[in-house]
DNA sequence: ATAGATGCAAAGAGTTTGCATAGGT
DNA sequence: ACCTATGCAAACTCTTTGCATCTAT
């Protein structure tokens, strides 16, 4: 997948910017607003086709966060994991991990990744009703 | 929601033995499937519909593994977190958690609950290949 | 000029809802 | 008898796909 010739169209390019200039997991939904400052009429079928081929890539990778839809972000990151705001709905990168979180598996369980989300209200959420 | 008066139908008895008698987190689908050997044109609808009728009754509570399909559990457990094969896709209950796990979040953000889900292969899975 | 990319609309999965009827109480 | 619950099908949301057209190379 990843060996086939890309095109850089208008819409890749400006789906690209989108990422790099939020720093932030995003859904399809919502790459498509953001993208669509960019370019005009630019359809969620294209938003679909073109995160799957930045995937292929390895240019994204996908976050997937418990219940939610599936969200994006470029790839190559350091371990991390995520906090999702449950006001906004804004998702939010953390830094480091728990380093005994897989000492909860049961012996004999081989334990190969793992993911980690915290839910709450971020800082931006919780300053208007007064810290 | 809970206050209401609620009927002990053939549909509804089924899908609680259903979760009673698999000690884990179900899809809406594996419930239909399990339910209808107890009752015969048991519908999907009957069955997303009390698992909200459970959910706000407090009878059960959702599972939010990253990336599939809400599944459910009964409630009332302890805190604990799952494992999910990778192999054969069983999820597993974990039992402790990490005490320090919300200290990850940034300064300013409220942190309400977490969700911690390890992958992996299951004890079962990994014996055949010997070990 | 050629072949990949786009936009639209239709098709699929998973979940929810409207409506007439069945069935607990 | 009353009124909730059910089954069916249609509606809805999210994602994917078919097809004619556009466009980067």
């Amino acid at each position: 997948m990843s060996d086939t010739l890309h095109r850089n169209t208008r819409q890749r390019t400006a789906i690209r910017k989108v990422f790099e200039s939020v720093n932030r997991p995003l859904s399809a939904q919502q790459v498509l607003e953001l993208a669509q400052a960019e370019v005009d009429g630019i359809g969620i079928a294209t938003v679909y086709r073109n995160l799957k081929t930045l995937l292929d890539e390895g240019w994204l990778t996908q976050v997937e966060l418990p219940g939610g839809n599936l969200m994006y972000e470029c790839a190559g990151k350091a371990h991390h994991h995520h906090f999702q705001c449950e006001s906004c709905n804004r998702v939010y990168e953390l830094e480091g991990c728990v380093p005994t979180i897989e000492k909860l598996a049961r012996p004999g369980f081989k334990v190969r990744r793992h993911e980690l989300v915290l839910y709450g209200t971020c800082a931006t959420c919780r300053r208007p009703v007064q810290n």
